[in-house]
DNA sequence: CGGCGATTTGATAATGGTCAAGTGCCGTGG
DNA sequence: CCACGGCACTTGACCATTATCAAATCGCCG
């Protein structure tokens, strides 16, 4: 058997059909694999990285930290995503990227992408639609943090995971790792750990989800789903294969 | 004199050195020139779009409605900024784009930019950038909405909102064009209108900010930027030279 | 002058934050 | 094997920020 695919590879093959002599540059493309702990930072605010990421196992999440030590998570990265993409064009890293659980993660430095962006445009459309997507995302997140109180919040990240979970078929029927703690949810979501806890009881208590050992149940997906307002148009899932 | 330059090239002759071929590419490009009232809708959530917008003159917003009523605003356009260029590879739109105040708008198609994009790798890698520095200011936004009380909310937009506009030449010293009621405020910053008027008071009273008949003026930049926790690492400016 | 939208003000209530203490679980080391 | 320490989670009490509702004022345009 051949010895495990190019992560590149399985990415793309996902994402649209590729010719002979892309594949051959994804296939050959040189990739550092190295394993992470938990809890480790992976790139911080204010480096100028020379290569970038591919989350091949594991959590990761995208943070800030204020000022005044309050720290922002503005998206969590399960195995497939890419967290820092974006430093490919943007000289400055703007945001901390730090592990969650345990990972693998495969480096690719910038120059050799940027060429293989050059010479294939296609490639470079899919990997600039990965980067929209992340954004469609954050605009979600951002009317998800605004505009809907914890309830709905934790319930709409909730969908929002499971749903980014079983699309990349790393779901288990209602249930999925999610390995991250409350203190964690409650950066995401912009509300205290304490609030979290007490809304993660509610949601339990109405029998919706639970959370626990991270792993996460969802055990009504409709109600769920109404309460968190969620409808996954945002996740641009289903038009992936349209792209280029 | 020349009938006014091509927006786009204005726009990547401060962005790149261009040669003379990306400049041809580009001042050709098929633009169609509209003019629209304040408080119209550019797209909406859930159009198919075959074109992307270009705000040539005039202020506009990225916005979504909450199942609830609730509408949260993500971005504020500026002139030289393309509102939905997301759109030319992301089938069905998730927000919607309005104008603010009256605006030009220059469309451009879809399948001609992908061409030009397929052409000129290096101007799909300046306008790939453009839709990374968005995201940057997304994951910003959400960082002060989740993070910030109100006083530091308001500081923190009108810091950013002042410093785009110096940067795209459109300030005068201290003052800058801001038609926003303050009711948009509050949908930009997740808290009520009424909450804004008072918290907008408190920054008058402070005497940092003032922000009246559609304009913005500040008062103290150092004390405001403070108050906001502002640093402006997010809006990739001063590299822009250096991308591609 | 009339009316409409935007802003302002006041009063009241609710959501959610903070502080502090307690519980439970797990791994380390005696 | 059990004690200890640490960390995540839980609970209770109290309080702050901010939302909501309602009414008043202001400015502007027809």
């Amino acid at each position: 058997m051949p010895s495990s695919t190019h992560p590149l590879v399985s990415k793309f093959d996902g994402l649209m059909d590729l010719t002979a002599s892309e594949r051959e540059a994804l296939s050959g493309f040189p990739l550092r694999t190295v394993s992470l702990e938990a809890h480790q930072d992976v790139t911080r605010e204010g480096d100028r990285p020379s290569r970038c990421a591919m989350l091949i196992e594991g959590f990761a999440c995208t943070s800030k930290i204020t000022t005044k030590g309050r720290r922002q998570i503005m998206a969590f990265h399960i195995a497939g995503n890419m967290p820092d993409l974006h430093s490919v064009h943007l000289g400055v890293l703007d945001s901390d990227i730090r592990t969650i659980s345990a990972c693998t993660m495969g480096f690719m430095d910038h120059s050799p992408l940027k060429a293989l962006c050059s010479q294939h445009p296609r490639i470079a459309a899919v990997l600039w639609r990965t980067t929209l997507v992340d954004a469609s995302v954050y605009r979600e997140w951002m009317t998800n943090i605004g505009q809907r109180e914890a309830f709905g919040r934790l319930a709409h990240l909730f969908c929002e995971v499971m749903t980014r979970m079983e699309d990349s078929g790393q779901a288990d029927g209602d249930r999925c790792r999610f390995p991250v703690s409350q203190v964690e949810l409650g950066e995401a979501t912009g509300m205290s750990a304490v609030h979290v806890n007490r809304t993660l009881q509610e949601l339990r208590k109405e029998n919706l989800v639970s959370f626990a050992a991270g792993v996460l149940t969802i055990h009504n997906r409709d109600r769920l789903a109404e309460a968190g307002e969620f409808d996954l148009t945002y996740l641009h899932l289903q038009e992936a294969q349209l792209a280029a």
